[in-house]
RNA sequence: GUGAGUGUAGCUCAGCUUGGUAGAGCGCUGGAUUGUGGCUCCAGUGGCCGAGGGUUCGAAUCCCUCCACUCACCCCA
Protein backbone atom coordinates (compact mmCIF):
# COMPACT_ATOMS: atom_id res chain seq x y z
CA UNK A 1 0.00 0.00 0.00
CA UNK A 2 1.36 3.45 -1.09
CA UNK A 3 1.28 6.30 1.69
CA UNK A 4 0.38 9.89 0.97
CA UNK A 5 3.84 10.71 0.21
CA UNK A 6 4.29 7.49 -1.97
CA UNK A 7 6.83 6.02 0.44
CA UNK A 8 6.82 2.61 0.81
CA UNK A 9 8.93 -0.26 2.12
CA UNK A 10 11.67 -0.99 -0.40
CA UNK A 11 11.86 -3.68 -2.84
CA UNK A 12 12.17 -7.32 -1.26
CA UNK A 13 12.07 -5.77 2.24
CA UNK A 14 9.30 -6.14 4.42
CA UNK A 15 7.38 -5.44 7.41
CA UNK A 16 6.79 -8.59 9.53
CA UNK A 17 3.75 -7.58 11.60
CA UNK A 18 2.74 -8.71 15.19
CA UNK A 19 0.78 -11.95 13.51
CA UNK A 20 4.35 -12.74 11.75
CA UNK A 21 6.71 -11.68 14.60
CA UNK A 22 4.91 -13.92 16.93
CA UNK A 23 6.09 -17.02 14.93
CA UNK A 24 9.45 -15.83 14.39
CA UNK A 25 9.68 -15.19 18.58
CA UNK A 26 8.49 -18.69 19.13
CA UNK A 27 10.76 -20.19 16.27
CA UNK A 28 13.85 -18.11 17.97
CA UNK A 29 12.60 -19.56 21.41
CA UNK A 30 12.88 -22.80 20.91
CA UNK A 31 15.98 -22.59 19.16
CA UNK A 32 18.23 -20.38 22.03
CA UNK A 33 16.61 -23.36 24.34
CA UNK A 34 18.25 -26.32 22.21
CA UNK A 35 21.33 -24.87 21.01
CA UNK A 36 22.00 -24.40 24.75
CA UNK A 37 21.18 -27.93 25.88
CA UNK A 38 23.93 -28.51 22.90
CA UNK A 39 26.19 -25.88 24.89
CA UNK A 40 25.97 -23.02 21.65
CA UNK A 41 26.10 -19.71 22.96
CA UNK A 42 25.44 -16.57 20.81
CA UNK A 43 27.70 -14.07 18.77
CA UNK A 44 26.26 -11.37 17.62
CA UNK A 45 28.63 -9.66 14.82
CA UNK A 46 28.49 -6.28 12.51
CA UNK A 47 25.33 -6.26 9.68
CA UNK A 48 28.26 -4.85 7.67
CA UNK A 49 31.14 -5.84 7.23
CA UNK A 50 34.47 -5.26 5.07
CA UNK A 51 33.51 -6.52 0.80
CA UNK A 52 36.66 -8.32 1.14
CA UNK A 53 35.47 -10.81 4.12
CA UNK A 54 33.34 -12.53 1.40
CA UNK A 55 34.73 -12.49 -1.85
CA UNK A 56 37.62 -14.20 0.16
CA UNK A 57 35.31 -16.67 2.75
CA UNK A 58 32.15 -16.81 0.07
CA UNK A 59 34.28 -16.94 -3.23
CA UNK A 60 34.67 -14.67 -6.22
CA UNK A 61 33.18 -16.54 -8.12
CA UNK A 62 29.57 -17.36 -6.56
CA UNK A 63 26.06 -16.14 -7.01
CA UNK A 64 26.28 -14.73 -4.07
CA UNK A 65 29.49 -12.39 -4.31
CA UNK A 66 29.24 -12.16 -7.88
CA UNK A 67 26.19 -10.44 -7.81
CA UNK A 68 23.86 -10.43 -5.34
CA UNK A 69 25.90 -8.02 -2.56
CA UNK A 70 24.40 -4.90 -1.19
CA UNK A 71 28.13 -3.27 -1.71
CA UNK A 72 29.17 0.18 -1.30
CA UNK A 73 31.85 2.83 -0.23
CA UNK A 74 32.02 4.43 2.81
CA UNK A 75 32.57 7.90 3.00
CA UNK A 76 35.88 7.17 3.02
CA UNK A 77 36.02 5.41 0.17
CA UNK A 78 36.57 2.18 1.77
CA UNK A 79 33.99 -1.21 0.68
CA UNK A 80 31.90 -1.92 2.68
CA UNK A 81 29.15 -5.39 2.36
CA UNK A 82 25.86 -5.62 4.22
CA UNK A 83 26.09 -9.51 5.36
CA UNK A 84 25.21 -11.93 2.75
CA UNK A 85 25.32 -14.91 5.52
CA UNK A 86 27.31 -14.97 8.80
CA UNK A 87 29.63 -17.86 8.89
CA UNK A 88 32.45 -15.70 7.19
CA UNK A 89 31.88 -13.12 9.92
CA UNK A 90 31.58 -15.77 12.92
CA UNK A 91 35.01 -17.00 11.44
CA UNK A 92 36.45 -13.86 11.04
CA UNK A 93 35.67 -13.05 14.84
CA UNK A 94 36.73 -16.19 16.01
CA UNK A 95 40.18 -15.55 14.72
CA UNK A 96 40.10 -11.63 15.79
CA UNK A 97 39.39 -13.04 18.90
CA UNK A 98 41.80 -15.91 18.94
CA UNK A 99 38.95 -18.11 19.99
CA UNK A 100 40.73 -21.38 19.27
CA UNK A 101 42.79 -20.46 22.41
CA UNK A 102 39.52 -21.36 24.45
CA UNK A 103 39.24 -24.53 25.76
CA UNK A 104 37.25 -27.53 24.14
CA UNK A 105 35.42 -27.00 21.02
CA UNK A 106 34.09 -23.45 20.19
CA UNK A 107 30.00 -23.67 19.66
CA UNK A 108 28.20 -20.57 18.35
CA UNK A 109 24.62 -19.58 16.99
CA UNK A 110 23.56 -16.47 15.45
CA UNK A 111 20.22 -14.56 14.58
CA UNK A 112 19.95 -11.90 12.30
CA UNK A 113 18.60 -10.71 9.18
CA UNK A 114 20.83 -10.80 5.88
CA UNK A 115 20.71 -9.16 2.60
CA UNK A 116 20.94 -10.80 -0.90
CA UNK A 117 20.02 -8.60 -4.02
CA UNK A 118 17.61 -10.96 -5.75
CA UNK A 119 14.67 -11.20 -7.39
CA UNK A 120 11.76 -11.49 -4.54
CA UNK A 121 9.17 -14.75 -4.52
CA UNK A 122 7.82 -17.01 -2.35
CA UNK A 123 10.37 -17.48 0.96
CA UNK A 124 13.09 -15.23 -0.59
CA UNK A 125 13.31 -11.64 0.38
CA UNK A 126 15.97 -9.29 0.25
CA UNK A 127 16.17 -8.95 3.71
CA UNK A 128 15.59 -12.09 5.09
CA UNK A 129 16.05 -13.95 8.32
CA UNK A 130 18.46 -16.99 9.62
CA UNK A 131 19.48 -18.54 12.69
CA UNK A 132 22.53 -20.17 12.29
CA UNK A 133 25.27 -22.06 14.22
CA UNK A 134 29.10 -23.18 13.58
CA UNK A 135 31.14 -25.62 15.54
CA UNK A 136 34.95 -24.39 15.31
CA UNK A 137 38.36 -26.15 16.19
CA UNK A 138 37.63 -29.95 15.12
CA UNK A 139 37.10 -32.09 11.81
CA UNK A 140 35.97 -35.04 13.32
CA UNK A 141 33.00 -37.21 12.42
CA UNK A 142 31.01 -37.27 15.37
CA UNK A 143 30.51 -33.34 15.07
CA UNK A 144 29.08 -33.14 12.26
CA UNK A 145 26.72 -36.36 13.94
CA UNK A 146 25.77 -33.81 16.37
CA UNK A 147 24.76 -31.15 14.46
CA UNK A 148 22.63 -33.05 12.39
CA UNK A 149 20.82 -34.27 15.62
CA UNK A 150 20.22 -30.72 17.14
CA UNK A 151 18.60 -29.91 13.98
CA UNK A 152 16.60 -32.89 13.83
CA UNK A 153 15.39 -31.76 17.72
CA UNK A 154 15.00 -28.28 16.72
CA UNK A 155 12.33 -29.89 13.53
CA UNK A 156 10.40 -32.17 16.02
CA UNK A 157 9.80 -28.96 18.44
CA UNK A 158 9.14 -26.96 16.30
CA UNK A 159 6.14 -29.14 14.92
CA UNK A 160 7.99 -29.58 11.42
CA UNK A 161 6.91 -32.71 9.84
CA UNK A 162 8.07 -34.18 6.04
CA UNK A 163 11.34 -32.22 6.27
CA UNK A 164 14.08 -34.25 4.34
CA UNK A 165 17.41 -34.31 5.12
CA UNK A 166 19.41 -34.74 1.83
CA UNK A 167 23.37 -35.66 2.69
CA UNK A 168 26.56 -35.37 0.25
CA UNK A 169 30.10 -35.63 0.70
CA UNK A 170 31.60 -32.76 -1.48
CA UNK A 171 35.55 -33.43 -0.94
CA UNK A 172 37.72 -31.36 -0.24
CA UNK A 173 41.20 -29.63 -1.54
CA UNK A 174 42.70 -32.64 -2.48
CA UNK A 175 39.93 -34.04 -4.19
CA UNK A 176 38.41 -31.38 -6.22
CA UNK A 177 41.38 -30.99 -8.96
CA UNK A 178 40.64 -34.56 -9.83
CA UNK A 179 36.90 -35.03 -9.84
CA UNK A 180 37.30 -31.20 -11.88
CA UNK A 181 39.02 -33.02 -14.39
CA UNK A 182 36.76 -35.64 -14.45
CA UNK A 183 34.32 -33.92 -14.77
CA UNK A 184 35.77 -31.78 -17.53
CA UNK A 185 36.59 -35.40 -19.45
CA UNK A 186 32.77 -36.62 -19.56
CA UNK A 187 31.37 -33.16 -20.10
CA UNK A 188 33.48 -32.33 -22.88
CA UNK A 189 31.64 -34.49 -26.29
CA UNK A 190 28.15 -33.40 -24.28
CA UNK A 191 28.89 -29.81 -23.31
CA UNK A 192 27.60 -28.27 -27.28
CA UNK A 193 24.10 -30.06 -26.16
CA UNK A 194 24.02 -28.11 -22.99
CA UNK A 195 22.48 -25.01 -21.47
CA UNK A 196 24.74 -21.83 -22.40
CA UNK A 197 24.93 -21.16 -18.15
CA UNK A 198 26.69 -24.18 -17.85
CA UNK A 199 29.01 -23.84 -21.00
CA UNK A 200 30.15 -21.61 -19.45
CA UNK A 201 29.98 -22.41 -15.76
CA UNK A 202 32.03 -26.15 -16.88
CA UNK A 203 35.02 -24.00 -17.01
CA UNK A 204 34.33 -21.66 -14.05
CA UNK A 205 32.93 -23.93 -11.41
CA UNK A 206 32.36 -27.66 -12.81
CA UNK A 207 30.75 -29.01 -9.57
CA UNK A 208 27.92 -26.51 -10.16
CA UNK A 209 26.93 -28.40 -13.22
CA UNK A 210 25.37 -30.79 -11.08
CA UNK A 211 22.90 -27.99 -10.01
CA UNK A 212 21.62 -27.90 -13.48
CA UNK A 213 17.72 -28.08 -13.50
CA UNK A 214 17.48 -27.93 -17.32
CA UNK A 215 14.86 -31.38 -17.90
CA UNK A 216 17.25 -32.08 -21.59
CA UNK A 217 20.38 -31.98 -19.44
CA UNK A 218 18.89 -34.41 -16.96
CA UNK A 219 20.24 -37.52 -18.42
CA UNK A 220 23.52 -35.87 -18.82
CA UNK A 221 23.81 -35.34 -15.43
CA UNK A 222 22.90 -38.56 -14.61
CA UNK A 223 25.73 -40.19 -16.13
CA UNK A 224 28.53 -37.99 -14.98
CA UNK A 225 31.03 -39.28 -12.58
CA UNK A 226 30.28 -38.91 -9.05
CA UNK A 227 32.05 -37.20 -6.32
CA UNK A 228 31.92 -39.58 -4.26
CA UNK A 229 34.52 -41.93 -6.25
CA UNK A 230 36.80 -39.33 -5.80
CA UNK A 231 37.06 -38.95 -2.03
CA UNK A 232 40.44 -39.55 -0.97
CA UNK A 233 40.97 -42.00 1.74
CA UNK A 234 40.29 -39.07 4.98
CA UNK A 235 37.30 -37.39 3.26
CA UNK A 236 36.13 -41.05 2.57
CA UNK A 237 36.46 -42.35 6.33
CA UNK A 238 35.16 -39.24 7.24
CA UNK A 239 31.68 -39.58 5.40
CA UNK A 240 31.30 -43.54 6.15
CA UNK A 241 32.24 -42.95 10.02
CA UNK A 242 29.20 -39.91 9.91
CA UNK A 243 26.92 -42.14 8.26
CA UNK A 244 27.59 -45.46 10.67
CA UNK A 245 26.82 -42.66 13.39
CA UNK A 246 23.49 -41.75 11.68
CA UNK A 247 22.35 -44.21 10.90
CA UNK A 248 22.89 -45.99 14.37
CA UNK A 249 20.93 -42.70 15.59
CA UNK A 250 18.04 -44.12 13.47
CA UNK A 251 18.37 -40.42 11.57
CA UNK A 252 17.90 -41.18 8.27
CA UNK A 253 18.65 -39.32 4.87
CA UNK A 254 18.71 -39.27 1.26
CA UNK A 255 22.28 -39.79 -0.14
CA UNK A 256 22.30 -37.30 -3.24
CA UNK A 257 26.11 -37.42 -5.15
CA UNK A 258 25.00 -34.24 -7.27
CA UNK A 259 24.36 -31.90 -4.35
CA UNK A 260 26.22 -28.97 -4.02
CA UNK A 261 26.61 -26.36 -2.06
CA UNK A 262 26.79 -22.24 -4.07
CA UNK A 263 29.08 -21.25 -1.61
CA UNK A 264 32.85 -22.06 -2.18
CA UNK A 265 34.06 -22.53 1.36
CA UNK A 266 32.35 -26.01 2.08
CA UNK A 267 34.30 -29.23 2.41
CA UNK A 268 33.23 -32.68 2.56
CA UNK A 269 30.33 -33.00 4.23
CA UNK A 270 27.68 -30.96 2.99
CA UNK A 271 23.72 -31.52 3.49
CA UNK A 272 20.11 -29.56 2.91
CA UNK A 273 16.55 -30.28 4.87
CA UNK A 274 13.99 -29.73 1.93
CA UNK A 275 10.33 -29.18 2.88
CA UNK A 276 7.47 -29.32 0.90
CA UNK A 277 5.74 -26.58 2.01
CA UNK A 278 7.56 -23.79 0.16
CA UNK A 279 7.15 -23.87 -3.06
CA UNK A 280 10.06 -23.14 -5.66
CA UNK A 281 12.49 -22.71 -2.16
CA UNK A 282 11.81 -25.74 -0.90
CA UNK A 283 15.70 -25.25 1.19
CA UNK A 284 14.56 -24.98 4.69
CA UNK A 285 18.24 -24.90 5.91
CA UNK A 286 21.54 -26.07 4.60
CA UNK A 287 25.02 -26.00 5.89
CA UNK A 288 28.30 -28.00 5.79
CA UNK A 289 32.03 -28.42 6.95
CA UNK A 290 34.32 -26.15 5.75
CA UNK A 291 37.89 -27.16 7.15
CA UNK A 292 40.06 -24.65 5.98
CA UNK A 293 37.95 -21.27 5.90
CA UNK A 294 39.70 -20.00 8.96
CA UNK A 295 43.01 -20.43 7.10
CA UNK A 296 42.44 -18.65 4.23
CA UNK A 297 40.80 -15.89 6.54
CA UNK A 298 43.93 -15.82 8.18
CA UNK A 299 44.33 -18.17 11.24
CA UNK A 300 47.20 -20.44 12.06
CA UNK A 301 47.58 -23.65 10.48
CA UNK A 302 47.15 -25.67 13.35
CA UNK A 303 43.79 -24.21 13.96
CA UNK A 304 40.99 -27.18 13.20
CA UNK A 305 38.28 -26.85 11.04
CA UNK A 306 34.82 -26.13 11.15
CA UNK A 307 31.43 -26.95 10.50
CA UNK A 308 27.76 -24.84 10.63
CA UNK A 309 24.44 -24.31 9.21
CA UNK A 310 22.16 -22.07 8.50
CA UNK A 311 17.86 -21.84 8.64
CA UNK A 312 15.73 -19.19 6.39
CA UNK A 313 13.43 -18.24 9.10
CA UNK A 314 11.03 -17.16 7.24
CA UNK A 315 10.90 -20.43 5.23
CA UNK A 316 10.85 -21.79 8.52
CA UNK A 317 7.87 -19.86 9.51
CA UNK A 318 5.65 -21.26 6.68
CA UNK A 319 6.88 -24.90 7.60
CA UNK A 320 5.48 -24.28 11.05
CA UNK A 321 2.19 -22.48 10.03
CA UNK A 322 1.80 -25.02 6.97
CA UNK A 323 2.27 -28.06 10.14
CA UNK A 324 -0.21 -26.07 12.57
CA UNK A 325 -2.78 -25.39 9.94
CA UNK A 326 -2.81 -21.71 9.97
CA UNK A 327 -1.27 -18.74 10.31
CA UNK A 328 -2.57 -17.66 13.70
CA UNK A 329 -2.45 -14.45 16.10
CA UNK A 330 -0.72 -13.03 18.44
CA UNK A 331 -1.34 -13.64 22.47
CA UNK A 332 -3.52 -10.39 23.45
CA UNK A 333 -3.87 -9.40 26.86
CA UNK A 334 -5.06 -11.87 29.87
CA UNK A 335 -7.04 -8.88 31.33
CA UNK A 336 -8.34 -5.59 30.48
CA UNK A 337 -9.28 -2.56 32.78
CA UNK A 338 -12.48 -0.75 32.47
CA UNK A 339 -12.52 2.18 33.91
CA UNK A 340 -16.56 2.86 33.95
CA UNK A 341 -16.18 7.39 34.15
CA UNK A 342 -12.57 9.36 33.86
CA UNK A 343 -12.61 9.87 37.74
CA UNK A 344 -11.65 6.27 38.09
CA UNK A 345 -8.90 6.46 35.38
CA UNK A 346 -6.24 7.42 37.94
CA UNK A 347 -6.97 4.22 40.46
CA UNK A 348 -7.81 2.23 36.66
CA UNK A 349 -3.96 2.93 36.38
CA UNK A 350 -2.63 2.33 39.52
CA UNK A 351 -4.48 -1.19 39.41
CA UNK A 352 -2.85 -1.85 35.98
CA UNK A 353 0.73 -0.97 37.63
CA UNK A 354 0.18 -3.38 40.16
CA UNK A 355 -1.07 -6.24 37.87
CA UNK A 356 1.77 -6.06 35.54
CA UNK A 357 4.26 -6.00 38.79
CA UNK A 358 2.64 -9.32 39.41
CA UNK A 359 3.35 -10.93 35.58
CA UNK A 360 0.04 -9.88 34.13
CA UNK A 361 -0.88 -9.04 30.44
CA UNK A 362 -3.09 -5.78 31.04
CA UNK A 363 -4.48 -3.59 28.41
CA UNK A 364 -6.34 -0.09 29.62
CA UNK A 365 -9.79 0.38 27.87
CA UNK A 366 -10.61 4.28 27.47
CA UNK A 367 -12.51 5.70 29.85
CA UNK A 368 -15.81 6.72 29.26
CA UNK A 369 -17.67 4.47 27.05
CA UNK A 370 -20.39 2.62 27.00
CA UNK A 371 -19.57 -0.44 29.16
CA UNK A 372 -20.70 -2.94 26.64
CA UNK A 373 -17.98 -1.38 23.80
CA UNK A 374 -15.56 -1.63 26.90
CA UNK A 375 -16.52 -5.68 26.74
CA UNK A 376 -16.74 -6.10 23.30
CA UNK A 377 -13.15 -4.78 22.95
CA UNK A 378 -12.28 -7.06 25.63
CA UNK A 379 -13.82 -9.70 23.54
CA UNK A 380 -11.90 -9.09 20.36
CA UNK A 381 -8.39 -8.53 22.00
CA UNK A 382 -8.93 -11.76 23.42
CA UNK A 383 -8.69 -11.03 26.60
CA UNK A 384 -9.70 -13.58 29.30
CA UNK A 385 -11.01 -10.98 31.88
CA UNK A 386 -12.47 -7.58 32.10
CA UNK A 387 -12.30 -5.74 35.21
CA UNK A 388 -14.56 -3.14 35.23
CA UNK A 389 -13.96 0.00 38.03
CA UNK A 390 -16.85 2.43 38.92
CA UNK A 391 -17.64 4.62 41.79
CA UNK A 392 -18.76 1.91 43.57
CA UNK A 393 -15.59 -0.23 43.41
CA UNK A 394 -13.65 2.65 44.30
CA UNK A 395 -15.56 3.37 47.45
CA UNK A 396 -15.54 -0.87 48.37
CA UNK A 397 -11.86 -1.02 47.13
CA UNK A 398 -12.81 -3.96 45.17
CA UNK A 399 -12.73 -4.34 41.44
CA UNK A 400 -15.56 -6.28 39.67
CA UNK A 401 -13.99 -9.57 37.95
CA UNK A 402 -16.04 -10.94 35.10
CA UNK A 403 -14.90 -14.13 33.14
CA UNK A 404 -15.55 -13.18 29.15
CA UNK A 405 -16.18 -16.71 28.17
CA UNK A 406 -18.65 -17.42 30.76
CA UNK A 407 -20.15 -14.13 31.82
CA UNK A 408 -19.38 -15.27 35.40
CA UNK A 409 -18.84 -11.70 37.44
CA UNK A 410 -17.88 -10.97 41.06
CA UNK A 411 -16.74 -8.36 43.33
CA UNK A 412 -13.31 -8.98 44.25
CA UNK A 413 -10.60 -7.55 46.56
CA UNK A 414 -7.31 -6.75 45.36
CA UNK A 415 -5.58 -10.22 46.55
CA UNK A 416 -8.83 -12.49 45.64
CA UNK A 417 -8.14 -10.78 41.93
CA UNK A 418 -4.52 -11.13 41.87
CA UNK A 419 -5.30 -15.21 42.92
CA UNK A 420 -7.73 -15.42 39.85
CA UNK A 421 -5.86 -14.09 37.69
CA UNK A 422 -2.52 -16.02 38.43
CA UNK A 423 -4.50 -19.00 38.82
CA UNK A 424 -2.79 -22.03 36.99
CA UNK A 425 -1.37 -19.48 34.32
CA UNK A 426 1.58 -20.07 32.00
CA UNK A 427 2.10 -17.55 28.93
C1' G B 1 18.96 -10.41 -15.84
C1' U B 2 14.50 -13.44 -18.32
C1' G B 3 9.23 -15.06 -18.49
C1' A B 4 4.09 -15.24 -16.89
C1' G B 5 0.14 -13.40 -13.87
C1' U B 6 -2.12 -9.48 -10.99
C1' G B 7 -3.04 -4.04 -9.70
C1' U B 8 -10.62 -1.26 -7.74
C1' A B 9 -12.15 0.92 0.16
C1' G B 10 -7.69 -0.64 5.88
C1' C B 11 -8.39 -6.38 4.26
C1' U B 12 -10.56 -10.22 0.66
C1' C B 13 -12.65 -9.38 -3.89
C1' A B 14 -16.96 -8.35 -7.73
C1' G B 15 -17.74 -4.93 -11.83
C1' C B 16 -14.21 -4.93 -17.43
C1' U B 17 -15.95 -9.54 -22.54
C1' U B 18 -20.88 -6.02 -24.62
C1' G B 19 -17.92 2.01 -22.36
C1' G B 20 -23.12 5.52 -19.52
C1' U B 21 -21.57 9.33 -12.67
C1' A B 22 -18.05 3.31 -7.78
C1' G B 23 -20.07 -2.03 -5.45
C1' A B 24 -20.26 -6.35 -1.71
C1' G B 25 -18.46 -8.88 2.58
C1' C B 26 -15.20 -8.16 6.58
C1' G B 27 -13.06 -4.13 9.51
C1' C B 28 -13.66 0.65 11.74
C1' U B 29 -17.20 4.61 14.07
C1' G B 30 -22.00 5.43 16.13
C1' G B 31 -27.06 3.80 17.47
C1' A B 32 -31.05 -0.04 19.16
C1' U B 33 -32.93 4.85 26.63
C1' U B 34 -29.43 4.85 32.54
C1' G B 35 -23.17 0.11 34.94
C1' U B 36 -22.65 -5.40 31.17
C1' G B 37 -19.87 -8.12 25.59
C1' G B 38 -19.16 -11.77 21.32
C1' C B 39 -24.95 -12.86 17.92
C1' U B 40 -28.65 -9.75 15.43
C1' C B 41 -30.66 -5.19 13.28
C1' C B 42 -29.97 0.06 11.64
C1' A B 43 -26.88 4.04 10.14
C1' G B 44 -22.19 6.10 9.05
C1' U B 45 -16.87 6.16 7.61
C1' G B 46 -13.88 4.98 3.80
C1' G B 47 -11.53 4.73 -3.30
C1' C B 48 -7.99 10.80 -8.69
C1' C B 49 -10.46 2.17 -9.95
C1' G B 50 -1.43 1.67 -9.78
C1' A B 51 0.53 6.21 -12.92
C1' G B 52 0.66 8.85 -17.55
C1' G B 53 -1.07 9.34 -22.45
C1' G B 54 -4.62 8.03 -26.48
C1' U B 55 -9.65 6.74 -28.72
C1' U B 56 -14.69 8.58 -27.51
C1' C B 57 -20.04 13.05 -26.40
C1' G B 58 -18.59 9.82 -22.28
C1' A B 59 -13.27 5.17 -19.93
C1' A B 60 -12.44 1.20 -13.81
C1' U B 61 -14.01 -0.98 -18.64
C1' C B 62 -10.96 -0.32 -25.29
C1' C B 63 -5.52 0.93 -27.07
C1' C B 64 -0.24 2.41 -25.90
C1' U B 65 3.74 3.41 -22.41
C1' C B 66 5.59 3.18 -17.63
C1' C B 67 5.52 1.56 -12.49
C1' A B 68 4.56 -1.77 -8.54
C1' C B 69 3.43 -6.47 -6.57
C1' U B 70 3.21 -11.91 -7.01
C1' C B 71 4.91 -16.47 -8.88
C1' A B 72 8.50 -19.00 -11.75
C1' C B 73 13.60 -19.39 -14.11
C1' C B 74 18.57 -18.57 -12.09
C1' C B 75 20.70 -19.08 -7.21
C1' C B 76 20.25 -19.92 -2.24
C1' A B 77 18.37 -20.19 3.61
Amino acid sequence: MKTDAGITAIKGMRDLLPEDTAWFERLEGHAREIFALYNFDEIRTPVLEPAELFARAVGEETDIVGKEMYTFADRDGAMLTLRPEATASAVRAYIEHRLWERPGLTRLFYQGPMFRRERPQKGRYRQFYQIGAEVLGGDAPWIDFELLAMLRMLLERCGIEGAELVLNSVGCANDRPRYHAALREALAPRLPQMCADYQRRAQTNPLRVLDCKVPADQPIIAALPSILDYLDDRCREHFAELRRLLDGAGISYRLDPRMVRGLDYYTSTAFEFLHGALGAQNALLGGGRYDGLAQSLGAPANVGGGIGFALGEDRFVMAMQAAAGGTGQPPGPRALVVPITAAQLPPALALAERLRRGGVRVEMAPPDRKIGRSLELAAKLGAEAALLLGADEVREQRVTWKRLASGEQEKLDETALAARLGAGRSA
